[in-house]
DNA sequence: CTGAAAGCGCTTACAG
DNA sequence: CTGAAAGCGCTTACAG
C-alpha cells in the first residue's frame, strides 16, 4: 500500500539548481512566502514554513548569491592578489590589510597567483567577484590590468612606473643606513644575495650593490633562483666554498637570509663574529632564530593602510582614476638584531 | 564663451553607482551596445564603442557582478574560515586549499575570524558569497551553521562531534608513538605546555598527559594562554624558574615549541641534551631552527583534499547532507627532527 | 552595426 | 498570515 498521497512530490532540481520558484510550486506557495521562511521572516506561520524548509531541503534548494546581491546590493568586496602564501611575509600582509578591511566591513577574497594552475583565469575571477583589487601583479600587471578592466587596481612595490594607483616599498633609505652599518662594524667583504635568475639583477640588490660601491666596497653579486629559505642555505654553501674572503651577506629576503643562517651554523662559521648577516622583510620569525636576524624592515601595517586607502579613495571618486596615477610611499627601516 | 556643445551631458551618478541604463542613456545607445562596448565584443563601430567607453568612464561605470552573475551564472566560490594568519600554520593550510581549489576551478574567499573586530558578521558575509563553507569553527561552530543558513559546511578539526560534515585531525597514534619514542630515549621528567586557559586542558593535552601516565610517568600540565612563540618561551622561563626536575616539554604547537627552542638557548639550557623539546603540525619552519624541532606532523595537503572532496561532494548531491554527518580523519605522524 | 524583448533569481513594498 | 506586482542590473538570443 502507497503511503499518505503528497500534494506535490518535489525532486531534486531537474536542470541543475533548483530556484525559488521550485521550491514556491513545490511547496504550493508564493515566492514571497518561500523567501519569508527561508530568511527566517516574520509574519509566516509555522505550519508553512516547516513546509517550506522541508521541500527546500528536498529539493537542495539555496539561494543564489547573484539574485540577492542584485536586489540587497551586497557587501563591499576587496580582491588581494599575493603571490606565495608559504613565505612568511605574504600571510604577514595579508593579516594587516584583512584586519583593516574588516574594520571598515569590508571582505577580502585572496588570490595567490603562485599557486594558482591558470593564473590568468584566477584573476580575471577575482575582478569578476569584487569591487576593487589590491596586490603584488609584478610583470603581469598591464596584462592584469585588461583582465580586470573597470575593476580599479592598486598595486603593491611596482617593478616600473605605474599607471595605475600604486603604494612604492622603497628600499632605498634603509639600504643607506645598512651600508654605514656595516662600515661602521668594519665589514670588508661583503656578498649580496640576490633572488633572481643568474643573468638579471633585482632593483633591490642593485641599489644595495650600489651604495656598497660607493662606499669604496667591491661588492660581490650572487644570484639564488628561488626566495627560499632552501635556495639561500644553498648559495651560502656555494659562497663559502669558494674560499673567497668574506665577512658579511646581505640576502634579498628574511626567508633566504634564515637559510644563510642554518648553512653557517652547520658549516661552523660563526654569525655575527665571521660573517655578518641580513635580511629585508622585518618577519617576526627573525626573532626567533639564534642569532636573531638583523633586517630591513617593512611596516607592513602601513602598506596596507595606504593600499586601503587609495582603493577606498578611488571608488569613493575621491581621487583620480586610471589615468592620472596615484602613488604612496613606504619606507624600509633598518630593523637591528645580533645577526649584524 | 562656452566649449562646443555636447549632445549629451554625463554626470557622475546621481544616486549611488551608475547603471548600464545611464551609459546608455547618456551616450544615447541601447543597453545592448553598451555591453558590447565595456565587454569588448564583436559587432559594434569602433566610433560607437569609443564613445561608449569615455561616457562610462566619465560616469565611472562599473557593472554589477550582481547583475552579470545571475545571467551568467558566476564562478563556482569557496570559502575559508581560519584562526589566525599570523600562526604559520594557518597559511600552509590555506595554501594547500588554495591551490587544490584552483585545480578544480574554483576560487577561495578567505575569512581570518581571529583578526575580524565582527567574526559573526563576517561569517554571515563569507556564507552570502560563497557556495560551500570550510575551516576551524571552534567554540563557534553552532552558531555559524546557523547564520550560513543553507550553504553547506566541513568543519576541520571540531572540538566536538558534528552534525556537519567534517575532517578530524586525530594525534592519537601520533601521540603513543611520541610517548614510546621518549621511554626510548631515556626521559623521566616530561612536562606538557599546554595552549588554555589555567584551569581547562586541551584535548590534545589531555590524550598526550595520558599516553604519558600508562607510561608511568607523572606529567606535569603547564598552561600557556596564547599559541605564539612569545608565550612558550614566558613559560619555559617559567618552568626552568621552578628548580624542578625536567628533561622534556612537549608543546601544544609548532610555534609555542619555537618559544620554548629560543628560551632554553638563551638559559643555557642544552636540547635535546638537558630537555628534550617536541612541537605539534610539522611546519617547514621547524628544520630552519638549531636544534631542528621534532613534531608531530599534519599533512595539510591530506586534509586540504579531504575537506574539498567533502564540500563538492556534498555540492554535487553525492554525499548526504545536513543531518547526515559525513566524516574523514587525518593522523598526526611523528616527524623526528634534532630536538628530541 | 544596432536595438526591443525576455529573462536570470531574488527581495521589497504594497494589498488583501 | 499570504500573494500579485514591480524591479534590482545585466546578458542572451532574436530581429532588423
Amino acid at each position: 500500500m502507497a503511503g499518505p498521497p503528497r500534494l506535490t512530490d518535489p525532486v531534486p532540481a531537474p536542470g541543475g539548481r533548483a530556484t525559488i520558484i521550485d521550491v514556491a510550486a513545490a511547496a504550493g506557495v508564493s515566492r514571497q512566502t518561500v523567501t519569508r521562511a527561508m530568511n527566517g521572516m516574520p509574519g509566516i506561520s509555522a505550519t508553512t514554513k516547516d513546509r517550506v524548509l522541508a521541500v527546500a531541503e528536498q529539493l537542495r534548494y539555496r539561494p543564489s548569491r547573484f539574485g540577492r546581491g542584485l536586489v540587497t546590493g551586497g557587501d563591499h568586496q576587496l580582491g588581494l592578489v599575493v603571490n606565495d602564501l608559504r613565505n612568511p611575509y605574504t600571510p604577514q600582509l595579508a593579516a594587516s590589510v584583512f584586519q583593516l578591511a574588516a574594520e571598515q566591513g569590508w571582505n577580502v577574497m585572496l588570490a595567490d597567483v603562485d599557486l594558482a594552475s591558470d593564473p590568468d583565469r584566477m584573476v580575471t575571477a577575482l575582478g569578476a567577484q569584487t569591487d576593487v583589487v589590491i596586490g603584488y601583479f609584478g610583470s603581469s600587471r598591464d596584462r592584469w590590468r585588461d583582465l580586470l578592466g573597470t575593476v580599479p587596481m592598486v598595486e603593491l612595490d611596482p617593478m616600473t612606473d605605474p599607471p595605475t594607483a600604486a603604494v612604492w616599498i622603497d628600499p632605498a633609505e634603509g639600504i643607506e643606513v645598512l651600508a654605514d652599518h656595516l662600515v661602521a662594524t668594519g665589514v670588508r667583504h661583503p656578498v649580496v644575495l640576490d633572488n633572481s635568475a643568474p643573468d638579471v639583477t633585482s632593483a633591490r640588490a642593485a641599489l644595495m650593490a650600489d651604495a656598497l660601491r660607493r662606499r669604496g666596497y667591491l661588492p660581490d653579486l650572487v644570484h639564488g633562483l628561488h626566495g627560499t629559505a632552501e635556495c639561500g642555505a644553498e648559495e651560502t654553501v656555494r659562497i663559502l666554498g669558494r674560499k673567497r674572503r668574506l665577512d658579511a651577506i646581505v640576502a634579498f629576503n628574511d626567508v633566504m637570509a634564515l637559510g644563510v643562517l642554518q648553512a653557517c651554523r652547520r658549516e661552523g662559521v660563526d654569525v655575527p663574529g665571521d660573517v655578518r648577516v641580513v635580511g629585508v622583510d622585518g618577519l617576526p620569525l627573525g626573532a626567533l632564530v639564534s642569532p636573531t636576524l638583523t633586517t630591513l624592515a617593512v611596516d607592513v601595517d602601513a602598506v596596507a593602510r595606504e593600499a586601503l586607502d587609495l582603493a577606498l579613495g578611488m571608488l569613493a571618486g575621491e581621487l583620480p582614476r586610471s589615468g592620472a596615477t596615484v602613488q604612496r610611499t613606504v619606507r624600509h627601516r633598518l630593523l637591528l638584531r645580533e645577526s649584524a
